[in-house]
DNA sequence: CCTGTATATTGACACTGTCAATTTGCAATA
DNA sequence: TATTGCAAATTGACAGTGTCAATATACAGG
Protein backbone atom coordinates (compact mmCIF):
# COMPACT_ATOMS: atom_id res chain seq x y z
CA UNK A 1 0.00 0.00 0.00
CA UNK A 2 1.55 3.14 -1.43
CA UNK A 3 0.34 6.10 -0.01
CA UNK A 4 1.77 9.60 -1.84
CA UNK A 5 0.40 11.47 1.14
CA UNK A 6 -0.04 10.91 4.60
CA UNK A 7 3.72 9.04 5.29
CA UNK A 8 2.49 8.39 8.78
CA UNK A 9 5.57 8.01 10.71
CA UNK A 10 7.38 11.05 8.91
CA UNK A 11 8.86 12.70 11.84
CA UNK A 12 10.93 9.74 12.50
CA UNK A 13 11.69 9.24 9.10
CA UNK A 14 13.33 12.49 9.69
CA UNK A 15 15.24 12.48 12.61
CA UNK A 16 16.73 9.18 11.25
CA UNK A 17 17.72 10.90 8.24
CA UNK A 18 18.68 13.56 10.15
CA UNK A 19 21.23 11.18 12.19
CA UNK A 20 22.30 9.66 9.28
CA UNK A 21 23.41 13.02 7.53
CA UNK A 22 24.81 14.03 10.90
CA UNK A 23 27.46 10.81 11.33
CA UNK A 24 28.31 10.98 7.98
CA UNK A 25 29.00 14.64 7.06
CA UNK A 26 28.95 16.41 10.13
CA UNK A 27 26.33 19.02 11.58
CA UNK A 28 26.24 20.90 8.41
CA UNK A 29 25.43 18.74 6.45
CA UNK A 30 21.81 18.16 7.96
CA UNK A 31 19.99 20.89 6.07
CA UNK A 32 15.56 20.51 5.64
CA UNK A 33 15.79 19.83 2.33
CA UNK A 34 18.66 16.67 2.25
CA UNK A 35 16.95 15.67 5.47
CA UNK A 36 13.79 15.47 2.94
CA UNK A 37 15.33 13.58 0.51
CA UNK A 38 16.66 11.24 2.75
CA UNK A 39 12.98 10.34 3.71
CA UNK A 40 12.00 10.54 0.39
CA UNK A 41 9.84 13.34 0.60
CA UNK A 42 9.33 17.01 -0.68
CA UNK A 43 11.86 19.79 0.49
CA UNK A 44 9.43 21.21 2.30
CA UNK A 45 6.96 18.34 3.90
CA UNK A 46 9.46 18.66 7.29
CA UNK A 47 7.57 22.33 7.78
CA UNK A 48 4.46 19.98 9.05
CA UNK A 49 6.62 18.88 11.85
CA UNK A 50 9.38 20.52 12.36
CA UNK A 51 8.59 25.15 11.88
CA UNK A 52 12.59 25.23 11.33
CA UNK A 53 15.60 23.84 10.83
CA UNK A 54 16.43 24.53 14.74
CA UNK A 55 13.39 22.26 15.63
CA UNK A 56 14.52 19.46 13.62
CA UNK A 57 18.20 19.82 15.21
CA UNK A 58 16.45 19.94 18.36
CA UNK A 59 14.54 16.53 18.17
CA UNK A 60 18.19 15.05 16.91
CA UNK A 61 19.60 16.06 20.00
CA UNK A 62 16.85 14.89 22.17
CA UNK A 63 17.08 11.69 20.42
CA UNK A 64 21.02 11.95 21.17
CA UNK A 65 20.69 12.18 24.26
CA UNK A 66 18.14 9.43 24.92
CA UNK A 67 21.24 7.27 23.45
CA UNK A 68 23.33 8.67 26.33
CA UNK A 69 21.32 8.38 28.72
CA UNK A 70 20.97 4.80 27.91
CA UNK A 71 24.30 4.00 27.70
CA UNK A 72 24.99 5.59 31.15
CA UNK A 73 22.39 3.76 32.88
CA UNK A 74 23.98 0.50 30.70
CA UNK A 75 27.25 0.64 32.94
CA UNK A 76 25.29 -0.31 35.67
CA UNK A 77 25.81 3.08 37.66
CA UNK A 78 22.78 2.43 39.56
CA UNK A 79 24.41 -0.49 41.30
CA UNK A 80 27.87 0.68 42.01
CA UNK A 81 28.17 1.81 45.73
CA UNK A 82 30.99 4.18 45.61
CA UNK A 83 31.05 7.82 43.90
CA UNK A 84 34.26 7.69 42.76
CA UNK A 85 33.48 4.71 40.47
CA UNK A 86 30.09 5.97 39.73
CA UNK A 87 31.87 9.36 38.18
CA UNK A 88 34.47 6.82 36.46
CA UNK A 89 31.44 4.65 34.77
CA UNK A 90 29.96 7.87 33.67
CA UNK A 91 32.80 9.68 32.20
CA UNK A 92 33.55 6.14 30.69
CA UNK A 93 29.95 5.94 29.05
CA UNK A 94 30.14 9.75 27.74
CA UNK A 95 33.65 8.59 26.13
CA UNK A 96 32.66 5.63 24.99
CA UNK A 97 29.75 7.39 23.42
CA UNK A 98 31.64 10.59 22.17
CA UNK A 99 34.34 8.12 20.57
CA UNK A 100 31.61 5.84 18.63
CA UNK A 101 29.61 8.65 17.27
CA UNK A 102 31.77 11.77 17.53
CA UNK A 103 29.11 13.55 15.12
CA UNK A 104 26.31 13.32 17.46
CA UNK A 105 28.07 14.26 21.24
CA UNK A 106 30.21 17.35 19.49
CA UNK A 107 26.65 18.46 18.33
CA UNK A 108 24.31 17.55 21.14
CA UNK A 109 26.14 19.96 23.53
CA UNK A 110 26.09 22.89 20.76
CA UNK A 111 23.51 25.17 22.10
CA UNK A 112 23.28 27.75 19.75
CA UNK A 113 21.89 25.52 17.08
CA UNK A 114 19.39 24.27 19.78
CA UNK A 115 15.65 25.45 21.22
CA UNK A 116 16.96 25.92 24.45
CA UNK A 117 13.11 26.67 25.67
CA UNK A 118 12.35 23.12 24.75
CA UNK A 119 11.67 21.36 28.07
CA UNK A 120 12.21 18.18 27.28
CA UNK A 121 15.83 19.17 25.89
CA UNK A 122 16.69 20.91 29.11
CA UNK A 123 14.85 18.22 31.24
CA UNK A 124 17.38 15.70 29.47
CA UNK A 125 20.96 18.16 30.46
CA UNK A 126 19.29 19.11 33.75
CA UNK A 127 18.58 15.52 35.16
CA UNK A 128 22.66 14.47 33.63
CA UNK A 129 23.34 17.52 35.72
CA UNK A 130 21.45 15.97 38.81
CA UNK A 131 22.87 12.25 38.37
CA UNK A 132 26.27 14.06 38.71
CA UNK A 133 25.74 16.47 41.58
CA UNK A 134 24.13 13.70 43.44
CA UNK A 135 27.03 11.33 43.12
CA UNK A 136 28.89 14.30 44.25
CA UNK A 137 27.36 15.33 47.25
CA UNK A 138 27.92 11.59 48.63
CA UNK A 139 31.19 12.32 48.83
CA UNK A 140 30.92 14.88 51.15
CA UNK A 141 32.50 17.84 51.63
CA UNK A 142 36.56 17.93 51.78
CA UNK A 143 38.81 20.73 53.08
CA UNK A 144 38.43 24.10 51.54
CA UNK A 145 36.49 23.15 48.38
CA UNK A 146 32.57 23.19 48.74
CA UNK A 147 30.41 19.96 46.82
CA UNK A 148 28.67 22.70 44.56
CA UNK A 149 32.42 23.53 43.59
CA UNK A 150 33.25 19.94 42.67
CA UNK A 151 30.21 19.17 40.95
CA UNK A 152 30.88 22.08 38.89
CA UNK A 153 34.99 21.04 38.22
CA UNK A 154 33.69 17.32 38.03
CA UNK A 155 31.21 18.69 34.76
CA UNK A 156 33.84 21.00 33.01
CA UNK A 157 36.97 18.28 33.18
CA UNK A 158 34.11 15.52 32.00
CA UNK A 159 33.11 17.46 29.27
CA UNK A 160 36.51 19.25 28.55
CA UNK A 161 38.01 15.66 28.54
CA UNK A 162 35.69 14.10 26.00
CA UNK A 163 35.85 17.48 23.54
CA UNK A 164 39.15 17.43 23.66
CA UNK A 165 39.91 13.85 22.82
CA UNK A 166 37.07 13.58 20.16
CA UNK A 167 38.26 16.57 18.40
CA UNK A 168 42.05 14.52 18.62
CA UNK A 169 43.49 17.95 20.89
CA UNK A 170 45.42 14.84 22.73
CA UNK A 171 46.97 13.21 19.88
CA UNK A 172 50.44 14.04 20.36
CA UNK A 173 50.40 11.77 24.33
CA UNK A 174 52.25 8.52 24.48
CA UNK A 175 49.78 6.94 26.27
CA UNK A 176 46.61 8.07 23.82
CA UNK A 177 48.04 6.55 20.68
CA UNK A 178 47.19 3.42 22.07
CA UNK A 179 43.34 4.68 22.45
CA UNK A 180 44.17 3.88 26.02
CA UNK A 181 41.88 6.51 27.65
CA UNK A 182 43.10 8.32 30.84
CA UNK A 183 39.51 9.03 32.61
CA UNK A 184 40.37 7.19 35.42
CA UNK A 185 43.55 9.29 36.04
CA UNK A 186 41.75 12.37 35.60
CA UNK A 187 39.29 11.84 38.00
CA UNK A 188 41.33 10.14 40.46
CA UNK A 189 43.17 13.82 40.13
CA UNK A 190 39.74 15.21 40.54
CA UNK A 191 38.54 13.42 43.46
CA UNK A 192 41.64 12.05 45.32
CA UNK B 1 42.81 59.21 -2.77
CA UNK B 2 40.05 56.88 -4.06
CA UNK B 3 41.33 53.28 -5.19
CA UNK B 4 38.73 51.92 -7.38
CA UNK B 5 40.78 48.21 -7.18
CA UNK B 6 43.88 47.98 -5.01
CA UNK B 7 42.32 48.28 -2.03
CA UNK B 8 45.89 47.88 -0.39
CA UNK B 9 45.09 46.75 3.16
CA UNK B 10 41.40 44.61 2.35
CA UNK B 11 42.91 41.73 3.89
CA UNK B 12 43.21 42.73 7.77
CA UNK B 13 39.73 45.01 6.76
CA UNK B 14 38.09 41.84 6.25
CA UNK B 15 39.01 40.05 9.24
CA UNK B 16 38.10 43.49 11.30
CA UNK B 17 34.36 43.07 9.43
CA UNK B 18 34.53 39.23 10.49
CA UNK B 19 35.34 40.12 13.85
CA UNK B 20 32.42 42.61 13.91
CA UNK B 21 29.97 39.95 12.66
CA UNK B 22 31.17 37.38 14.93
CA UNK B 23 30.97 39.76 17.90
CA UNK B 24 27.33 41.20 17.14
CA UNK B 25 25.76 38.14 15.35
CA UNK B 26 27.49 34.82 15.61
CA UNK B 27 29.89 32.75 13.49
CA UNK B 28 26.90 31.94 11.57
CA UNK B 29 26.67 35.61 9.94
CA UNK B 30 30.38 35.53 9.29
CA UNK B 31 29.72 34.75 5.20
CA UNK B 32 32.42 35.55 2.85
CA UNK B 33 29.20 37.95 1.12
CA UNK B 34 28.81 39.94 4.37
CA UNK B 35 32.28 40.36 5.44
CA UNK B 36 33.23 41.90 2.09
CA UNK B 37 29.91 44.14 2.24
CA UNK B 38 31.50 45.53 5.56
CA UNK B 39 34.81 45.83 4.18
CA UNK B 40 33.26 48.26 1.36
CA UNK B 41 33.66 45.93 -1.42
CA UNK B 42 32.67 43.55 -4.06
CA UNK B 43 31.21 40.10 -2.69
CA UNK B 44 34.16 38.15 -4.45
CA UNK B 45 36.73 40.37 -3.61
CA UNK B 46 38.05 38.31 -0.53
CA UNK B 47 38.82 35.32 -2.99
CA UNK B 48 42.73 37.39 -4.09
CA UNK B 49 43.37 37.01 -0.06
CA UNK B 50 41.40 33.90 1.29
CA UNK B 51 40.36 31.02 -0.81
CA UNK B 52 37.28 30.40 0.88
CA UNK B 53 35.16 30.83 4.02
CA UNK B 54 37.26 28.11 5.85
CA UNK B 55 40.40 30.55 5.24
CA UNK B 56 38.45 33.62 6.73
CA UNK B 57 37.58 31.99 9.43
CA UNK B 58 40.71 30.70 10.37
CA UNK B 59 42.36 34.22 10.20
CA UNK B 60 40.22 35.33 12.25
CA UNK B 61 40.95 32.77 14.75
CA UNK B 62 44.33 33.77 14.90
CA UNK B 63 43.76 37.30 15.63
CA UNK B 64 41.59 35.78 18.43
CA UNK B 65 44.48 33.77 20.04
CA UNK B 66 46.58 36.30 19.25
CA UNK B 67 44.48 38.69 21.55
CA UNK B 68 43.96 35.70 24.33
CA UNK B 69 47.71 35.30 24.77
CA UNK B 70 48.05 38.80 25.15
CA UNK B 71 45.60 38.86 27.85
CA UNK B 72 47.50 35.94 29.31
CA UNK B 73 50.72 37.70 29.38
CA UNK B 74 48.87 40.71 30.77
CA UNK B 75 47.80 38.69 34.41
CA UNK B 76 51.81 38.84 34.97
CA UNK B 77 51.96 34.92 34.26
CA UNK B 78 55.56 35.13 33.47
CA UNK B 79 56.39 36.76 37.28
CA UNK B 80 54.03 34.64 39.45
CA UNK B 81 56.44 32.26 41.54
CA UNK B 82 53.89 29.45 42.11
CA UNK B 83 52.66 27.47 39.79
CA UNK B 84 49.34 27.17 41.54
CA UNK B 85 48.59 30.85 41.18
CA UNK B 86 50.04 30.70 37.85
CA UNK B 87 47.43 28.44 36.78
CA UNK B 88 44.78 30.18 38.76
CA UNK B 89 45.71 33.59 36.88
CA UNK B 90 45.57 31.41 33.37
CA UNK B 91 42.00 30.43 34.00
CA UNK B 92 41.32 33.99 34.88
CA UNK B 93 42.77 35.49 31.43
CA UNK B 94 40.63 32.65 29.32
CA UNK B 95 37.39 33.19 31.70
CA UNK B 96 37.83 37.44 31.56
CA UNK B 97 38.53 36.99 27.80
CA UNK B 98 35.20 34.48 27.11
CA UNK B 99 32.71 36.51 29.23
CA UNK B 100 33.80 39.76 27.47
CA UNK B 101 34.07 38.13 23.77
CA UNK B 102 32.13 35.05 23.96
CA UNK B 103 31.20 34.75 20.12
CA UNK B 104 35.42 34.93 19.42
CA UNK B 105 35.75 32.49 22.64
CA UNK B 106 33.19 29.65 21.11
CA UNK B 107 34.53 30.21 17.73
CA UNK B 108 38.36 30.12 18.36
CA UNK B 109 37.77 26.15 19.33
CA UNK B 110 35.77 25.58 16.59
CA UNK B 111 38.40 23.28 14.80
CA UNK B 112 35.48 21.72 12.02
CA UNK B 113 35.54 24.79 10.85
CA UNK B 114 38.84 25.82 10.99
CA UNK B 115 42.42 24.77 8.79
CA UNK B 116 43.94 22.72 10.95
CA UNK B 117 46.81 22.71 8.57
CA UNK B 118 47.85 26.34 9.31
CA UNK B 119 51.64 26.29 10.88
CA UNK B 120 49.94 29.69 12.31
CA UNK B 121 47.05 28.56 13.70
CA UNK B 122 48.53 24.75 15.00
CA UNK B 123 51.56 27.14 16.64
CA UNK B 124 49.69 29.14 18.84
CA UNK B 125 47.34 26.51 20.44
CA UNK B 126 50.18 24.01 20.72
CA UNK B 127 51.96 27.07 22.50
CA UNK B 128 49.13 27.73 24.92
CA UNK B 129 49.15 24.09 26.06
CA UNK B 130 52.80 24.24 26.48
CA UNK B 131 52.81 26.95 28.87
CA UNK B 132 50.27 24.71 30.48
CA UNK B 133 51.81 21.82 30.97
CA UNK B 134 55.42 23.66 31.70
CA UNK B 135 54.00 25.08 34.86
CA UNK B 136 52.29 21.63 35.75
CA UNK B 137 55.29 20.23 35.65
CA UNK B 138 56.59 22.79 38.40
CA UNK B 139 54.46 21.31 40.69
CA UNK B 140 56.23 17.76 40.71
CA UNK B 141 54.28 14.39 40.72
CA UNK B 142 51.61 13.45 43.36
CA UNK B 143 51.17 9.84 44.21
CA UNK B 144 49.23 8.06 42.19
CA UNK B 145 48.38 10.74 39.09
CA UNK B 146 51.32 11.03 36.52
CA UNK B 147 51.89 14.65 35.17
CA UNK B 148 50.79 13.88 31.89
CA UNK B 149 47.19 13.48 33.12
CA UNK B 150 47.31 16.45 35.60
CA UNK B 151 48.10 18.56 32.31
CA UNK B 152 45.22 17.08 30.51
CA UNK B 153 42.92 17.48 33.38
CA UNK B 154 43.92 20.88 33.40
CA UNK B 155 43.21 21.60 30.10
CA UNK B 156 39.58 19.74 30.06
CA UNK B 157 38.66 21.12 33.36
CA UNK B 158 39.88 25.20 31.91
CA UNK B 159 38.11 24.58 28.41
CA UNK B 160 35.21 22.61 29.84
CA UNK B 161 34.52 25.34 32.75
CA UNK B 162 35.01 28.79 30.42
CA UNK B 163 32.73 26.88 27.70
CA UNK B 164 30.10 25.80 29.78
CA UNK B 165 29.82 29.17 32.27
CA UNK B 166 29.68 31.25 28.99
CA UNK B 167 26.48 29.08 27.59
CA UNK B 168 25.05 29.85 31.08
CA UNK B 169 25.05 26.18 31.97
CA UNK B 170 25.93 26.90 35.94
CA UNK B 171 23.21 29.92 36.20
CA UNK B 172 20.81 27.67 38.27
CA UNK B 173 23.73 27.76 41.10
CA UNK B 174 23.52 30.20 44.26
CA UNK B 175 27.36 31.88 43.43
CA UNK B 176 27.16 32.31 40.05
CA UNK B 177 24.56 34.96 40.12
CA UNK B 178 26.53 37.27 41.60
CA UNK B 179 28.74 36.93 38.60
CA UNK B 180 31.94 36.01 41.10
CA UNK B 181 33.41 33.09 39.15
CA UNK B 182 34.41 29.83 40.80
CA UNK B 183 37.68 28.93 38.97
CA UNK B 184 40.04 29.43 41.88
CA UNK B 185 37.97 26.85 43.58
CA UNK B 186 37.59 24.38 40.62
CA UNK B 187 41.51 24.55 40.18
CA UNK B 188 41.69 24.63 44.44
CA UNK B 189 39.67 21.15 44.02
CA UNK B 190 42.27 19.60 41.13
CA UNK B 191 45.50 20.63 41.97
CA UNK B 192 44.69 20.35 45.88
C1' DC C 1 -21.68 11.56 0.88
C1' DC C 2 -19.72 15.74 2.24
C1' DT C 3 -16.79 18.65 4.55
C1' DG C 4 -12.90 19.98 7.36
C1' DT C 5 -8.27 19.43 8.64
C1' DA C 6 -3.84 17.75 8.67
C1' DT C 7 -0.30 16.50 5.35
C1' DA C 8 2.44 16.89 1.39
C1' DT C 9 3.56 19.18 -3.18
C1' DT C 10 5.03 22.76 -6.21
C1' DG C 11 6.85 27.16 -6.95
C1' DA C 12 9.09 31.20 -5.67
C1' DC C 13 12.30 34.50 -3.13
C1' DA C 14 16.53 36.07 -1.18
C1' DC C 15 20.56 34.47 0.46
C1' DT C 16 24.90 31.67 0.46
C1' DG C 17 29.80 29.79 -1.44
C1' DT C 18 32.25 29.38 -5.41
C1' DC C 19 33.72 29.64 -10.04
C1' DA C 20 34.79 32.03 -14.71
C1' DA C 21 35.52 35.92 -17.45
C1' DT C 22 36.61 40.59 -17.36
C1' DT C 23 38.35 45.06 -16.09
C1' DT C 24 41.36 47.91 -13.52
C1' DG C 25 45.63 49.64 -11.38
C1' DC C 26 50.48 49.23 -10.34
C1' DA C 27 55.28 48.00 -11.30
C1' DA C 28 59.06 46.44 -13.63
C1' DT C 29 61.33 46.00 -17.92
C1' DA C 30 62.78 47.09 -22.65
C1' DT D 1 58.57 56.68 -21.95
C1' DA D 2 55.90 52.83 -23.58
C1' DT D 3 54.62 48.24 -23.03
C1' DT D 4 54.09 44.25 -20.97
C1' DG D 5 52.79 41.38 -17.10
C1' DC D 6 50.74 40.51 -12.76
C1' DA D 7 47.93 41.22 -8.84
C1' DA D 8 43.53 42.90 -7.32
C1' DA D 9 38.82 43.83 -7.79
C1' DT D 10 34.69 43.74 -10.69
C1' DT D 11 30.49 41.59 -12.67
C1' DG D 12 27.88 37.59 -13.73
C1' DA D 13 26.48 33.06 -13.20
C1' DC D 14 25.43 28.45 -10.95
C1' DA D 15 23.72 25.21 -7.61
C1' DG D 16 22.29 24.84 -3.05
C1' DT D 17 20.06 26.66 1.19
C1' DG D 18 15.88 28.20 4.58
C1' DT D 19 11.48 29.75 4.32
C1' DC D 20 7.10 31.29 2.79
C1' DA D 21 2.59 31.08 -0.03
C1' DA D 22 -0.54 28.70 -2.77
C1' DT D 23 -2.19 24.35 -4.11
C1' DA D 24 -3.42 19.50 -4.14
C1' DT D 25 -4.25 15.24 -1.70
C1' DA D 26 -5.92 11.87 1.70
C1' DC D 27 -8.17 10.62 5.71
C1' DA D 28 -11.69 11.15 9.63
C1' DG D 29 -16.04 12.61 11.55
C1' DG D 30 -20.54 14.27 10.87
Amino acid sequence: MKRAHHHGTLKEALVLSALELLDSEGVEAVTIRATARGAGVSHAAPVNHFPDRRALLTAVAIHCFEELKQKVAATGFENEPDPRNQIIAFVDAFHAYGLAKPNRYRFMWRRDMLDETNPVLTGMTDSLFDLVAKTIAKLGEPAGVSVMSRVVATCSIIHGYVLLRIDGNFQGFSDEKTGQPRHKAIIDALLS
